[in-house]
Order: C-alpha cells, then sequence, then structure tokens
DNA sequence: ATGAAAGCGCTAACAT
DNA sequence: ATGTTAGCGCTTTCAT
C-alpha cells in the first residue's frame, strides 16, 4: 500500500487564505481571537478546498480524538446477532449515540469486551491506548464494574455508565429499572390482579433486582403477597422456561406474569400452552422489553420500553459537551421507561 | 480537557528493552529484518508495560489506521431503526464485520450516507479526510454509485461493494440475488405452482431488477407464463399492499407470491387477509429476506436467508489481506443465499 | 489578534 | 540486522 497523505491539508488552507497554520487551526476549533475577516477568509478557503482536519493529526497534537468508544458485553451481543432473535440493543445504541456524534462531528465505535474475564483491564487499555477516545459509554453489565471504572478513571477519560443508579464516578444514566417495574406490576394490579409472578434476569446485571425490587415494592404497596411468586431466570429461553414452569405448577398459580426480556416472555407464552392456559383469558404477561418481535407473538405482548436511543443519546451529549465541565449531576440522570399496552394483559379470570 | 499523552509508547518500550525506537517498530508491525533473540526482548517488554501502538501515530506516520469504514445509505438505516421492525441488516453486518475485523486489529466505523444527495462525494471526503480508513465496504444502494466509486478509486482506497454483480473498481461480492430468487421460484414451482406472482422492490437498488431476473428466468424454464405477474413496490409495506392487492384483484390471480423483502411479504399476509385467502392453502408465500419476525408471523414465512454476516466478513478479510495483492478476481464473489423453507409455503389449492 | 517553533508517537527511508 | 533521521498534520506553547 501506498503511502498514503492527506489530500488537502492544514497547510494548503493556509496558503490559500495566505495565513499562518495557526490561524486556520483557530478558527476549525472555534474562532476565537480571530478577526471576521480572518475567519471568512480562511472558512472561504476551507470550503473551496474542501478541506476536513484529520482527527488522527489532531490526536497527535494532544487534541481530541472525536472518537466515543461504546462498550458492550462480548459474549451476549454475538450470542443475540447469531440467534436473529430481533433483540435490537445495539441498533437502538448506533440510533441514539451514533447520530447525535454525527451531529458534533465525533464518531461512536462499538467494542465488544468480556465480562468474565479477569483481563479485562488489558482488554479495555488496548482499546482505549490505539484509540485514544474522548469519551467511554459503559453498557450492562459494565456498568458498575469496579475494575472498568477505575481504570477509565486512572486514564482521566469521562465515561457514562447506563442503567446505573450509583453516584461516584462517570455520570450514571438509568431508564429506571424499578420505577419501570412497579409501572408494570401496578398495571397488572389495576386489571385486579393480585399474584403476579416475577420472572427475575440474570444476576450477572444489576438491573435484574432493581425490577424485582419494582415489582415486590408495588405488591407491598397493593397489600399483595409475594411468597412462591418470584422465580429466577438469566435472560435466556431456557431458563425462562423453567421459571415459568416452576411458577405455573403451583396449586396458587400467578394470574399474571411479569418476565424480566422478551426471550423468558417467549418462554412464558409456550409455557403456558403446555399447561393449557390462554394468554391473557386465564394468565397475563408483561414482558420487559419492547423488542420487534413482541408485536408478533400471539398475541403481541404488553410491554416495558426501555429508551435506549435516548438514554444513548443523553451519554454521548454528556461525553461530548458537559465532561469539561464540573457542575455534573451526582445523582443518575433518569430517562423513563413507559408501558406500551398490548394484548397480552387482561383482568384475571376470577375476577373477569 | 488536560492534554492527554499516551501512557506507554514505543519509546518506553525501546528503553525497557534497550534497542531503538525502530527495533521495537518492526517488532510491532511483523518482526522482518528482526533477531529471534531481539525480537523476544521486545516482546517482553511490549508485555510488560502493556504497550498498544496508537493508531493515530501509526496513521499519522502514513502507515495504516487500521480503520474500515462501512457505509450504509443514511434515510433507510435510520427508518429501520427508527421503526424497530427487526431489520437485522446493520447487526449482520456487525456480525460478520466487526467481528473479523478486531481478528486482525481492525475497527469497523459505520458511517451513513445519503443516496439522493447531490453532495454524496463531499460527505464521504470528509470521512475519507477525517478517518484516512485503511478500506471502505458499500452497500446497495452505493455498491455501484459512480460518483462514490470513482472518488475510492481517486483516493486510493480499497472498497469492497457488497450486492455488487459488476466487475471493475474495487471488488464485488454478491449473494447472487437471480439465483435467491430462482431458488424461491424453483421451490414453489417444486410445490406444483404454476401462477407465482413477485412483488420487485425500489429501482434504486440493483438487487431488484436481478430478483425479478431470477424469477422471470425461473419461470421460462419451467414453461410458466409472467404475463399480469409482477408488481412493483419500493421495499415499504404500504407499496406492498398496493402490489398484493393488485396481484390478488386479478380474476386468474396467482397462487403464490414471492416478496422481495420483509415487509412487503407482511404486506400480502395482510391483503391475502382482506382478499379471503388463507396461507398457504390458497395463497403460498415467500419472503425475500429471513428476517427475525418472519419467524413470528402467521403462519412462520418460508425465506431466502441472506448471508449478510458472511459477506461482509468475506469484504473485510479482503480489505485487510488482499488488497495489496493484485491477484484480485475480477468476477464477484458469490456467497450463495439460501433457502429456509417453513408454513406459508405449499401446493396450489387445485393441485392439492 | 496573529505568527513561529516545538513536539505528539510512530514509521519510511536511509544509513551502517 | 540494527540504528538514525526526517517528517506525517495538527495544536500547543510562546512570542510578537
Amino acid at each position: 500500500m501506498a503511502r498514503r497523505k492527506q489530500a488537502v491539508t492544514i497547510r494548503h488552507v493556509a496558503a490559500q487564505a495566505g495565513v499562518s497554520l495557526q490561524t486556520v487551526s483557530r478558527v476549525i476549533n472555534n474562532g476565537s481571537n480571530v478577526r471576521p475577516e480572518m475567519q471568512q477568509r480562511v472558512q472561504a478557503a476551507i470550503d473551496a478546498l474542501g478541506y476536513v482536519p484529520s482527527i488522527a493529526a489532531q490526536r497527535m497534537s494532544g487534541s481530541r480524538s472525536y472518537l466515543i468508544l461504546a462498550l458492550n458485553d462480548r459474549d451476549r451481543t454475538i450470542a443475540d446477532w447469531r440467534a436473529r432473535q430481533g433483540t435490537d440493543w445495539v441498533d437502538q445504541m448506533l440510533l441514539g449515540g451514533m447520530l447525535k456524534c454525527a451531529e458534533h462531528g465525533y464518531r461512536l465505535i462499538f467494542e465488544l469486551v468480556d465480562t468474565h474475564n479477569d483481563h479485562i483491564q488489558r482488554e479495555l487499555a488496548a482499546a482505549i491506548a490505539a484509540l485514544q477516545p474522548d469519551g467511554v459509554i459503559l453498557t450492562p453489565p459494565h456498568s458498575d464494574n469496579p475494575l472498568i471504572t477505575a481504570l477509565l478513571v486512572h486514564s482521566e477519560i469521562p465515561f457514562a455508565r447506563i442503567g446505573s443508579r450509583s453516584s461516584g464516578d462517570g455520570i450514571a444514566l438509568t431508564m429506571d429499572d424499578e420505577g419501570a417495574s412497579r409501572l408494570a406490576t401496578r398495571h397488572l394490579i389495576d386489571l385486579g390482579h393480585r399474584r403476579i409472578g416475577f420472572i427475575a434476569g440474570s444476576v450477572d446485571y444489576q438491573l435484574s433486582g432493581w425490577r424485582v425490587d419494582g415489582w415486590r415494592a408495588e405488591m407491598a404497596a397493593a397489600g399483595a403477597a409475594t411468597d412462591g411468586l418470584l422465580a429466577t431466570g438469566d435472560f435466556s429461553y431456557a431458563s425462562g422456561e423453567a421459571a415459568a414452569d416452576a411458577l405455573l405448577a403451583q396449586a396458587q398459580r400467578p394470574t399474571a406474569i411479569i418476565a424480566s426480556n422478551d426471550q423468558m416472555a417467549l418462554a412464558v407464552i409456550a409455557a403456558a400452552e403446555r399447561h393449557g392456559l390462554a394468554i391473557p383469558q386465564q394468565l397475563s404477561l408483561v414482558c420487559f422489553d419492547n423488542t420487534p418481535l413482541v408485536r408478533f407473538t400471539r398475541p403481541p405482548l404488553t410491554a416495558i420500553d426501555q429508551p435506549v436511543a435516548e438514554i444513548t443519546s443523553r451519554a454521548v451529549e454528556y461525553l461530548i459537551a458537559g465532561a469539561g465541565s464540573d457542575d455534573l449531576p451526582d445523582v443518575p440522570l433518569v430517562v423513563p421507561a413507559s408501558l406500551v399496552v398490548r394484548e397480552s394483559t387482561a383482568p384475571p379470570a376470577a375476577a373477569a
């Protein structure tokens, strides 16, 4: 490969405008300390030449890299992609994150890292050394991983923790899983349900616990008992099946179930069928994730809609704009989830 | 933001190993012209220090950027993300492309560009100037856009054209849309269908035409007429509805329909229902895209599975490894699509 | 408000 | 087989 050089550099622009490199640089960056006429002359040269700064060179001279690194869990992400089950978490992150980045001349780079890995720090350090990103976005289950956050703090790279409630380094952004869970539970209670089962997700994810908490809290508020109504899965279909079977096999079985994600909700549908229970007539179901496929199940599922795009967009905004300032909120930034009511929820049979 | 410098540079490694910068550089790159013992000493220092080269610096010195740029159509991609209909094209590209890149220490950067845009060249030139990618992956409808390929050729950046059959600059990779279409048509003919309708996609995409060609060819081979059996949509649900209505409103209506994508297939399902036709008993349906949702429709759809991940992976492989060599195939690289038979296809009523 | 000089981390070209 | 030198394109000092 031939040594590829920049087609048009700051030097060309400077020559064309008849100014020093420095003046061009000033115009590129923010134009402070530049007379309007100079600014205009330089800008004209930039436009005429179609000049665009090389981010490599900008980065080299100690400036920004205009790169934001978004970290996701490797195994889970690849499994989702392979399974082709319509999990659009990554797409929503891109929608919110990439577009917001583009608005500011930044680029979002996706990176997959292993959670269960003792050299996770090495992995991250390598990505940071190679890319020198101006900011990092952490997603569950990395968001509160102390190995990761410590490294980021040490590297002095601003970062956002999506799906985190804890204050501390970086900024936390949450869709308020507990509140969302309460929302789902409340919806069922309003329909008349008292025995509402809950299928929790993987303990690797803190949000799994918050969702359980929300359900518990709302049940308590309604004076409903939760004994024997909690089952734990790991977000997989298989685990959802086992959990659903456990819940439905009981003599006093729940009249409604909240599943912590779409795969486990699918498993509940299958389990209900096996147990001869019609949804929603004999069993209501709420899915904790409004993924594409929940509109195509029979029946279409009432679901919690997670504002992934919006939250990622906010994270990027913070990293680009606010990272320098010190007026950072020490409380998590909340972008609340909403409930999309479809046909999988109805009053319980007894109350109908 | 503080002037952030590289934590550990090639200089540290050189000092630690007691060699010159150049020797370290040689070891990093491929170790040619380095004695094994030197190589080992340097490698030890690299490992001990956890050194990772800065791609910005590498790029600056005229070497590679280790960045591959993947271009997709802006409007369509954003629309798909917003609609949340489970279109996993981007995910599959990431699966195939990002992972292959990672194997070689490269990164894949996604970029969206406008098709219908007179300054598409400016957009691309800006991305190239900013990123200095080592390769570019083009997807439909950009793959054969002469404005794009000309710019890439001029910039001397290797590129791959996914979904392209034409030889020429860059390398063409195709899933053989015509063959895939023949496959779908043949499947229906084998079931006994003779009147097989076809709903074509947007003319913006060359592959739309190839799919029509495949259907025509296979119909001809079977001695079946195609008059009144072709309708043209634009990949949207609405256009699919119109096309399906047109096909089904005829006195001599088709006993089977091939829809050029999933949204139009969904529209066919709805149209069939409106016309009181049961699928597959009275109307067979093949969907040209095995997206996640086609397993959840009623009935689950027989579909053409496009090997997007595999093809993207190949494209990356070519860009990284083969771009330097001149032994490039001048014929398109074909990764054939396959047919996934589900419940939307059956023998025609008359033949049943 | 503008310019000149130095250097970021790395590799290509040229010694040796 | 190894070391030395000279930049790459840009921004940061530091002058003026």
